[in-house]
DNA sequence: GTAAGTACCAACAAAAAGGTAAGTATGGAA
DNA sequence: TTCCATACTTACCTTTTTGTTGGTACTTAC
């Protein structure tokens, strides 16, 4: 038996409905899990980030992102669109020109992932410091059992 | 030509040893993007949610997280752990009994991601909107262009 | 004697994410 | 005339992530 949680692993008060409107991250079909996959997702991350400055152009972005190739930015800023995190303007000329900016939801959830890595980012030394410190433990404990 | 970013993303001013040292999340090869997919996980936010109350054991953990699999449990676990940000202590016992709880730096983590978390499903009906928005958006387009 | 309970791990299989290369449109430059 | 630029899309393939199954260890309860 390796897989019982599904019934259990839901809130056995409210009906799932409620639930679910309200946006209960617990139980496994909520809609909040996507927005969270989207926001935190590798590019996802970056993306909001660097938009918090102003507005940027595709190419701006792909060259500021190191990494990301053209197919994950284009699928990445759509998902963010369509949260209604990203607003995208395309003009109609040639070559094309579009741009992305945050909407005012966009900002916000911005400030929050900003803050997030930002504290990963200045913490940055403490959590190496604590990686390496485990994988001391480890070795010792490996060669212990021995 | 689909892939030039691999030196234009990385910031010319500095070199990279100190990019990497200061920790640029923006720089393909940075150590806080493996952090920052650890925590923004889609189960490391949920546990790091879940231990925020205190300490849990790991069937309670997969009671409480809907849908997660021993296999993904355990994994984000151990990462977590490496990271710091929680303490597992194992008492040898038979059946097994393991506790774990989040440490300092787990508490301030767990906080800022339960943070975001909170934003999401506090304004999730003004997500779900925008996402139907942009659906109908989609259709008319797409009726238009035929 | 055997089934249950806990916290895992290893092996394999399936699914999802991601990368790469090529194509689209079209005006302007070489 | 051929190439370039931009913002994509599509098809195909590789890599990574996740799920599934079956084990382990030892004790207690039935």
């Amino acid at each position: 038996m390796t897989n019982t949680e599904s019934s259990t692993s839901i809130d056995q008060d409210l009906p799932l409905t409620e639930q679910l409107r309200t946006g209960n991250l617990f139980a496994s079909p909520c809609p909040s899990r996507d927005v969270l996959k989207h926001v935190c997702s590798r590019w996802g991350v970056l993306i909001l980030i660097s938009l918090r400055d102003g507005t940027h152009r595709f190419s701006e972005l792909r060259k500021r992102i190191g990494g990301v190739s053209e197919k994950m930015l284009a699928q990445s800023l759509q998902a963010l669109e369509q949260d209604g995190f990203i607003e995208r303007i395309a003009y109609p000329v040639v070559p094309p020109h579009v741009e992305y900016s945050l909407t005012t939801s966009g900002e916000e959830i911005a400030r929050l992932v900003a803050t997030l890595a930002d504290w990963i980012e200045v913490n940055m030394s403490q959590i190496t410091a604590a990686q390496q410190q485990h994988q001391s433990r480890q070795i010792t404990t490996d060669e212990s059992s021995r």
